[in-house]
DNA sequence: ACGCATTTGAGAATCATTAACAAAGGATGG
DNA sequence: CCATCCTTTGTTAATGATTCTCAAATGCGT
């Protein structure tokens, strides 16, 4: 729908025509997306591409911080990250996801004073319906 | 460690030594726990327990709002849940899982105006370390 | 105790993901 | 343009968690 432009491989990895074409459906895809719907759209550019090395892309941009596993709610997923510090919105109508710098974290510094708990990271996800499907 | 009282079977279904068996293993469990390792406990008493059983048995308490799987940071796993709102803290370092009531949740109002999106319901787990693991 | 719907165990099936490994192919210096 | 070498690839097998299948066993209301 909306591909971004800020989807590369990292600096030091060959580029071949499998990694790009993984490249492309990752970036063409609108929200969520399994490694083997990647698998299907890039071997229409990459006919001989093997599932192997669509999840070794996966794998590449995840290190990279442009993809995260989508945790929970059925069937595994990634979604496309921006870097830094996001939330997802996830729509359980049409699967859709969303990207939102709001933060539902408690600040650590009460987590530490009431558990004695020093958070590292939290993972937000929000469930509900987009405004398409509304 | 501090087996907690509020975990029962749902009403309608069958009261059996295999369901006690695994019932049992999941209440003293602390923290994090695997269908594997519930398995194994509960054999000690249930010589005879199949693994589909305890699936079958963390599938009643998970639908009972009693236990939640624990997604993301590797391997796969369960917690305990107590009803309502809250959310975990898990220490990377031993397993444990803490519970909070603390939500900074957003305003669905301030989701619904900047995103349009509809939220029904978000997760948050927090990765960090324990007070005992400090 | 009876009868029957529920529950069970064992193992096969599924599904996503990883591992292994030999073959193919970029990139670099000549 | 070519040889070399290390990276990357595809195929296939392996893994690991979970679910399914189905006949046999068993709660539990009557």
């Amino acid at each position: 729908m909306r591909p971004r432009a800020n989807l590369r491989l990292p600096a030091r990895v060959r580029s071949t025509p499998q990694r790009r074409a993984g490249l492309d459906a990752i970036a063409s895809a609108t929200g969520a997306f399994t490694a083997a719907e990647i698998y299907d759209r890039a071997r229409a550019t990459a006919p001989k591409l093997g599932l192997a090395t669509v999840y070794r892309t996966i794998e590449l941009l995840r290190r990279a911080g442009s993809v995260r596993p989508l945790a929970g709610e059925g069937r595994p997923a990634y979604v496309r990250c921006r870097p830094g510090h996001h939330h997802h919105l996830v729509c359980v109508a049409c699967g859709s996801v969303e990207e939102t710098e709001l933060c539902a974290a408690p600040p650590a510094a009460e987590l530490a004073r009431r558990y004695g708990f020093a958070a590292d990271t939290h993972e937000v996800d929000f469930y509900g319906t987009c405004r398409r499907c509304a």
